[in-house]
DNA sequence: CCGAATACGAAACTGATGTTGCGTAATTCT
DNA sequence: AGAATTACGCAACATCAGTTTCGTATTCGG
């Protein structure tokens, strides 16, 4: 059960996860360099390449553990419970779109992970793995809140949650808008209420 | 008016894009090799460079050449519109989806090109405006429908674009899932139809 | 025709990611 | 105690993006 050789050092783990964070939170994902990290951290770049095999993976890891996945909150009304869970996303993207200390419109550090996830097939499935997971709460909201009679008994949730999901990620990462609990509001409110003419 | 000194050779700017765009159709981003475009094109490196500062710029330049933006149609019926559009959107994401032969969950090039926008100043705000520019024909499309009386006097167009657009994103660059005509027509039925119960 | 301006090609160079090989240290199993 | 196994540090290396330098070619303006 326990592995066979030389343990690894945990608290290089620790460590390089920080030193990381301070620079790519200063200097965006072009000012993370590899060399320099192991350097700050005091130890080989081949004990880095054997926890993290790329930058990108480094990457992931340092803004994974900052991201504490949100808890969801249920109220029983779902216009609030949805643009409680969107604003929590939101944060998360303007978290993410600060990095770097770029100005507003860009995407930031968030669209160097969508490449990274385009480019890594295991980056890939376990981003795709952690979006189907809070997906899952989402459409769970949806559901309880159709059993309850709020929404209709056709609703289709999952293309309800993906419309207000996507929109927030739209803006960040395309259009360059902001995106604020405001928006959120907005957002929630045009998708529950439908945009025809009362027939 | 004619620029001073000698002029360039538009032949070279032809055969570059049209080798480049075989390399990273076939190969992918990360098969995209500056030295090899420059070797098979049969001219110097620093020829390309001054043409495209970075291989982020020759990238945008082969797939901008490839997406030619789509003329809007308008029937009169927002929903048959709206559907055509974002069928339109998704035609476009899907082509650059399928780029370098990955398999169907992953961004492909799409995700690269985020990217390149996030780190390049110029290609964002190029791309903003080309976003900007056809978000600006959606809102159009949806504002004569509100002035027709197909849509509530009160709908909020930006939010509505967004939720529509910004769905088949998310499901191309984040979640994975496919995204189809039929995709389309369950996003506009669900944005229009709203989701409340009948009050 | 001459000079200024720009394009082109060739080659060397810089800097960064990622790899490889080897000697040494720490831990476990027998 | 000794062997197997894994981690670590060090240094060299390969690869690729992007830069620099310099000599040559092409065009325009005077």
């Amino acid at each position: 059960m326990t592995p066979r050789g030389r343990p690894r050092d945990t608290e290089v783990d620790e460590r390089v996860l920080r030193i990381a964070a301070a620079l790519i939170f200063e200097r965006g994902y072009a000012g993370l360099s590899i060399d320099e990290v192991a350097e700050q951290a005091g130890v080989a770049k081949t004990t880095l390449y054997r926890r993290w095999p790329t930058k990108d993976h480094l990457a992931v890891a340092v803004v994974a553990r900052l991201q504490a996945d949100h808890e969801i909150t249920e109220t029983g009304d779902i216009r609030a419970d949805l643009v409680d869970n969107l604003d929590k996303i939101a944060a998360a993207l303007n978290r993410m779109r600060a990095a770097g200390g770029r100005e507003s419109p860009s995407a930031g550090v968030a669209g160097e992970l969508v490449a990274a996830a385009a480019r890594h097939e295991d980056i890939g499935r376990l981003a795709r793995e952690q979006y189907a997971a809070r997906n899952a709460l989402g459409l769970a909201l949806i559901e309880r809140a159709r059993v309850r009679g709020e929404l209709r008994a056709d609703v289709d949730a999952e293309a309800l949650f993906d419309q207000l999901a996507g929109a927030l990620y739209y803006r960040v990462l395309i259009t360059g808008a902001p995106v604020d609990r405001a928006y959120a509001e907005r957002l929630v409110a045009s998708a529950l209420e439908g945009s025809l003419a009362c027939q």
